[in-house]
RNA sequence: GGGCACGUAGCUCAGUGGUAGAGCAUCACGUUGACAUCGUGGGGGUUGUUGGUUCGAUCCCAACCGUGCCCA
């Protein structure tokens, strides 16, 4: 017999052990069958497992659950990527607490660390996924950094060089002072910021004039090699071509007509620091302006700004600027301004924007088949709106910046002569091969120190996990992948440099579907983060009500394109959903149900027809749910079906089968409790693995000896019976809701048996109450059935359903004072509606244009509340005699 | 500044060109019953505002107000 309630933490250990031991997650390539594949975005190798992982990954592998079970070849590709910058300061963090430099060691022993810190602490998250249930072939796990991954890294490289998509260039890259690398644009986050306009005062060359520039950075006046002015800016039109001095520095700089100036803005005026702006490196390039660079590696003050600020650090020398402005009499005013400063999303220190050698890629000539395979519907986004972030992006994209000044990645495989010559190679034998070519003699060359961005060697996951640049199988069986489940913050960063290398490379999307999820915040709404201490611990969720209970509340909750606000109430709410489903299962337990062999398309009792035609219709619309990504339609659907139709209203009706003496029905009813349970419990595999394969391996009824375990059963087909699923039940469920209802708002106590009078001329309603005499009196409370001719008698309390009349007698039993009140309750609403529907009939533009249907429609329902309404009203005037 | 969402019961959210739903919360009643992690019943709504299209709008369109996010 089963306990009281499903106890998951003596459970999930076990079923998942299990899982794990006999392979179950194991893919085997089998080209006679469709195949169904899902590469898991790469978590990061630093990563924990937090509430936005939880909802992705549960989500796949809904998916992968469900198509498994519908017979497909499936494999959900698992593997976690290197994060270049997050291990890099994890491990710096670790060694400084064993007071060790990271300058203090070599490349090769600092990656050796790495690596033992990995070896420990790396991958946590991935037996993080593992509790939440994750059906992963965890034998084919990768990491970025495999030797395979690797080659295909080096191979992509030299392949886009040598088709001149990857150059070399000196231009205005992002710098973070702190992690001392230049990060690319997606890895910046504009911060609105309170500041200050510092207005300064230059004097123009030759002349009592002044100009005054107003600037947010005053430290980069030290970099000033120019000032805009709008070239329509009668203010200044008279100064462009002239010179201004530059304080503090002395030195001339010029004065040009440039549409970047906004007459509107802070002065009008506006310094020009090429070496420091993105918008001044272009404005320095149209106006041929020197580029001046300021800072170091530290963003402090370097060699070509004058001694005394050499040396310090931006903002000291901010303050040292302004206060010799002061003194110099320069600074004309100070007003308060908010503005954007790019902030580094891993160091959170501002970025510098730094004149340097770095590596790009080609973006833009990439992104064009990328653009045209969503346009032309080869790869779907859904929802569908999503598209547009993606079109926006890749429309503008940017040269993506792909060097990176760490230790910890895919070294740049680019090696140089002593005259800096440049040879790119897979490795340093075919390097060296190159070099002999051009110098004609052994030279000896040096590698390029930087290593490339990780999302260089991410966008390659979809096709480098499954092989490639071999022509494996794998390859062969499951690319393009079926689908990638990811949150839309990620669209720039994955899928996006997916759909471009994946293209280039293989001539094929990497993914049919692109399923973008909500994100998921707290209660009330806000974006989960440590700093804010407001982050839900899914692994303390789970500790407290179990993983399937947790992922069934994010599958409800992943409705299309709306957040998620997670509450813990929602998850206590769907712990208590399985232990319905489990006592469910027990009272079937009780009652014997079993799988007797029956045919069941030949079920003649009318509970069980129905609530078979209902358990086909759940399947129907579950499977169109999961097939459309429509989780939250898939878990709604099979909660209601669950609760209220199967435990609320089947069990409640087959008690009385069950208690009865007609053995035949028993049977047959026995044998269909057990086969809804059944197909009920195989469709709510997919969102709750372990209570189903717990449930499975326990309970002779459930598992109907298919397969060893639930995983690989089949997705249910429901066959429906033969015999017509006739009005019954619905009629009977309508009939005891008023009973109950009347019951309730008359006060009837609870135990008191009451008598239902009747005209037995209503002949269906005759029908009903003998047939389901017994139901009646277990279910409703109702001792006898009496037959009333001609005019109801005292104490008669009259319900009406539908077109059928009937009477409580409830003589010495209620308040009849309280029934009055009752009666003409429901006057009002019924009158109301008849005035509403009245009104649209009568209207002739309704007559005329609406459609038959709705008007046939709307008079049924008219006469219907008509009929309601005479008898209400007669039982009202019956009171009042 | 450009773009994208969202605004429905106290809260969190579904949904639909014709009758607006759920869960939670709340109130009443109920515990020898598969299940109190429960049952039965009730109350609770001008579907953000204003216009437009339509016979009919909560749904489609426009503007506005409010909220959130992305990009610059």
């Amino acid at each position: 017999m089963l306990d009281k309630y499903y106890k998951h933490e003596l459970v999930e250990k076990h079923v998942y052990e299990s899982w794990e031991k006999d392979g179950d997650f194991k893919s085997v390539i089998n080209s006679d069958k469709e195949s169904y594949c899902i590469v898991i975005p790469p978590p990061n190798v630093t990563g924990t497992l937090h509430m936005g992982h939880a909802l992705n990954n549960t989500l796949q592998d809904i998916l992968i659950r469900y198509n498994r079970m519908l017979g497909k070849d499936v494999l959900w590709q698992p593997g976690m990527d290197h994060a270049g910058i997050a291990t890099e300061m994890v491990v710096e963090r670790e060694l400084s607490k064993k007071k060790i430099k990271k300058a203090d060691l070599t490349r090769e022993e600092f990656v050796k660390k790495v690596w033992e810190w990995k070896e420990v602490s790396g991958g946590q998250i991935l037996n993080q996924l593992k509790r939440l249930g994750s059906s992963c072939d965890w034998e084919r796990e990768r990491f970025t950094f495999d030797d395979g991954l690797s080659d295909a890294v080096k191979y992509v490289f030299v392949k886009l060089y040598n088709d001149g998509l990857i150059y070399k260039d000196k231009r205005l890259s992002n710098w973070d002072p702190k992690l001392k690398t230049t990060i690319s644009d997606l890895e910046v986050i504009q911060k609105e910021v309170k500041g200050n306009l510092w207005y300064i005062d230059y004097n123009i060359e030759d002349s009592d004039e002044i100009i005054t520039v107003a600037t947010t950075r005053p430290e980069t006046m030290l970099g000033d090699t120019g000032i805009a002015v709008h070239p329509d800016d009668v203010r200044y039109q008279k100064l462009v071509g002239k010179y201004a001095i530059l304080p503090l520095v002395n030195k001339r700089i010029k004065i040009v007509a440039d549409d970047y100036a906004k007459a509107d803005q802070g002065s009008g005026a506006v310094k020009i620091t090429p070496a420091h702006d993105f918008n001044d490196f272009e404005v320095g390039k149209r106006n041929d302006l020197e580029v001046i660079n300021i800072f170091d590696e530290n963003a402090c003050l370097n060699e070509n700004v004058p001694i005394k600020y050499q040396k310090l650090d931006r903002y000291i020398a901010r303050d040292m600027i302004i206060e010799d402005l002061i003194a110099l009499n320069k600074l004309n005013k100070i007003e308060e301004n908010e503005h954007t400063v790019p902030y580094g999303d891993r160091s959170n220190v501002v970025i510098e924007p730094l004149l340097t050698d770095q590596w790009f890629v080609d973006a833009k000539k990439l992104a064009t088949e990328a653009i045209k395979k969503v346009k032309d519907k080869e790869t779907n986004f859904i929802p569908k709106n999503w598209e547009k972030t993606y079109f926006e992006w890749m429309e503008n994209i940017q040269p993506w910046c792909i060097s990176r000044q760490l230790l910890w990645g895919h070294q740049i495989p680019v090696w140089y002569g002593p005259d800096k010559h440049i040879f790119v190679a897979s490795n340093i034998g075919e390097a060296s091969q190159l070099a002999l070519k051009h110098y004609g003699e052994e030279v000896v060359l040096e590698q390029d120190p930087d290593v490339l961005d990780t999302w260089f060697s991410s966008a390659l996951w979809p096709f480098s996990t499954l092989g490639w640049p071999e022509q494996t199988p794998e390859l062969d069986n499951y690319f393009p992948t079926n689908v990638l489940v990811t949150g839309f913050d990620i669209i720039f960063f994955w899928v996006a440099r997916m759909m471009m290398m994946g293209l280039y490379f293989t001539g094929k999307v990497p993914f049919k579907d692109v399923y973008v999820h909500a994100l998921v915040r707290d209660e009330k709404g806000h974006k989960m983060s440590k700093s804010k201490g407001n982050v839900i611990d899914p692994i303390i969720l789970m500790d407290q009500y179990g993983a399937d209970a947790l992922r069934m509340t994010l599958c409800s909750m992943a409705a299309q394109g709306r957040d998620i606000k997670l509450s813990s109430q929602r998850v206590e709410g769907y712990r208590n959903f399985i232990t319905k489903i489990w006592n469910a299962i027990k009272f079937c337990e009780i009652n014997e149900c079993k799988d007797l062999n029956l045919d069941l398309k030949q079920a003649q009792n009318t509970f069980n027809v129905w609530i078979i035609n209902e358990l086909h219709d759940c399947e129907q619309a579950v499977s169109k749910a999961i097939n459309s990504y429509r989780f939250n339609e898939a878990a709604n659907i099979l909660y209601k079906f669950t609760w209220n139709i199967f435990c609320d209203w089947y069990i409640e009706l087959i008690k009385s089968v069950f208690n009865s003496d007609n053995e035949i029905d028993k049977l047959e009813s026995q044998n269909t409790a057990s086969y809804v349970l059944t197909k009920l419990t195989i469709m709510l595999h997919p969102i709750m693995p372990f209570v189903t394969e717990h449930l499975w391996e326990k309970i002779d009824f459930i598992n109907d000896g298919s397969s060893k375990k639930i995983m690989h059963t089949q997705w249910p087909i429901i066959a429906i019976p033969v015999k017509e699923n006739n009005q019954d039940t619905s009629k009977l469920i309508q009939i005891i809701s008023a009973i109950r209802s009347t019951r309730s708002e008359l006060n009837v106590p609870v135990k008191s048996l009451i008598c239902i009078k009747y005209d037995k001329n209503q002949k269906e309603l005759e029908n009903l109450f003998s047939t389901y005499q017994q139901t009646l009196s277990s279910i409703a409370r109702i001792s006898e059935f009496q037959s009333l001719t001609g005019e109801r008698e005292e104490g008669d309390i009259q319900i009406i359903v539908n077109e059928d009349t009937f009477y409580l007698s409830l003589l010495g039993i209620i308040d009849f004072n309280i029934e009055s009140e009752r009666l003409n309750k429901n006057l009002i609403k019924i009158n109301n509606e008849i005035q509403k529907i009245s009104n649209k009939l009568d209207s002739p533009n309704f007559a005329e244009n609406a459609p038959e249907s709705i008007i046939a429609e709307q008079k049924e329902r008219l006469e219907e509340y008509m009929s309601s309404k005479n008898k209400i009203e007669d039982a009202i005037k019956s009171f009042s005699n």
